[in-house]
DNA sequence: ATATCCCATATTGTATCCAATGTCCACGTT
DNA sequence: AACGTGGACATTGGATACAATATGGGATAT
């Protein structure tokens, strides 16, 4: 007997539903920063009680994308350019590494799922596709790697700056750069070349940050 | 007027507690991995209801120190032994960039409370206050970076492994190479040679992997 | 004796209700 | 008019009650 098993046990809860749908939404930018999240309101929206709507709130708040004050309720927590360069800076450090760990075990189908986001990335016509396209191409380079620890740390690195990345692909010629960049490493991914790739990452990422100071939003949040 | 003023807005609320108390006892090894965590059993050790229990047993999962599965409850989560390498890799990286930041803005007040947790870490003669003691260390010489997330990923990443690490440091005799390796960081420090305190410490956290994985517990929880 | 099914119990997930606190505006005082 | 005050309302924190699911043991059939 052969089915396509799925894993009752892990079916979804209200708080895992509502957590999903908010760092998605706060991720993308949908909710900006600063902006209130009201557990009756949330709450409403997702048709359940706000107990569900608190657990996932607690989770988005150790998860570092929100501030919660007691009696006073969430924010969805804002970057200094500081902050952020600091954000790019830790995964320039982690990144370069995941990939370096991952080119040996790259499989001829990670490489040509990762160039189809690579084409797909140029290609789309939607900026906030892009910001999409992004991310899953560098996951999908990353997940020939074993460390999945530095991976769930990279992610929630860039769950924080997202949005930015976001902002800073439509700004300027940010796509263009990328998309060469991208190119670039894909290459040496496909050459087997760890070091290359990991170099080009890491100079990937610090331009990225070094463009996006240039831009940053001007209203630097407390 | 002057009173000692306290941000009443800050104050515990009750899941914070519940959440503070049991990382605490779960990264200290009180509670052991594996064990459950019955929302009903903490709430009354608590005097509370479970509601915020259940918002601490919600950040701990996020917090990665804990698994839970829908209508069977939470675990502590163990490490492999390979995680538990990987864990110090990820260490190996960011706590060396943090120290290289922070040396030259070491006060003399800071290097000198420093010395003192060092010496208190050689002296103490209760094994169960060592690995307080050498995180505290670690943390004195961190706090005078600016890099806030790198220090909150470090955290995040010690109290994975802070179990690990009590254990090794009572077998073997983790404790003095630990005290001379500290020592040696120190001076360093003192003698603001940033990138000499940094390689020392790299070599400091991957030995202290090395000396872990030598005496790693041998059941390999999956 | 063994296996299977069913039900009692334990435990988690969620809804509803109450308490505690923050926010804001009307009101009065000067 | 400016300022301080008090109280109504909004919102969050927590407790209790109920629903959904897992677990384990005993009855029954073979």
């Amino acid at each position: 007997m052969k089915l396509k098993a799925v894993d009752i046990s892990r079916t979804a809860s209200a708080s895992t539903i509502v957590f999903d749908v908010l760092r998605k939404a706060i991720i993308e930018g949908e909710i900006p920063e600063g902006a209130p999240l009201r557990q009756d309101e949330i709450a409403n929206m997702f048709n359940t009680s706000r107990i569900p709507v608190r657990e996932a709130i607690s989770r988005l708040e150790e998860h570092g994308l929100i501030k919660t004050q007691r009696y006073k309720g969430a924010v969805v927590a804002g970057l200094s350019a500081d902050e952020a360069a600091e954000v790019f800076d830790l995964r320039a450090l982690l990144e370069p590494a995941i990939l370096r760990d991952a080119v040996p075990e790259m499989s001829k189908e990670c490489l040509a799922e990762a160039r189809n986001h690579c084409m797909a990335f140029s290609t789309s016509p939607n900026p906030m596709e892009w910001g999409n396209l992004n991310r899953v191409f560098h996951k999908t380079l990353y997940g020939a790697s074993n460390l999945r620890y530095f991976i769930e740390v990279t992610d929630n690195a860039m769950d924080r700056v997202d949005r930015y990345i976001r902002a800073q692909l439509v700004m300027s010629n940010g796509m263009e750069r990328a998309e060469i960049e991208h190119l670039a490493i894909l290459e040496a991914c496909e050459a087997g070349d760890a070091d290359r790739a990991s170099l080009l990452l890491r100079d990937h990422i610090q331009g990225a940050k070094l463009s996006l100071l240039e831009h940053f939003p001007n209203a630097p949040t407390s």
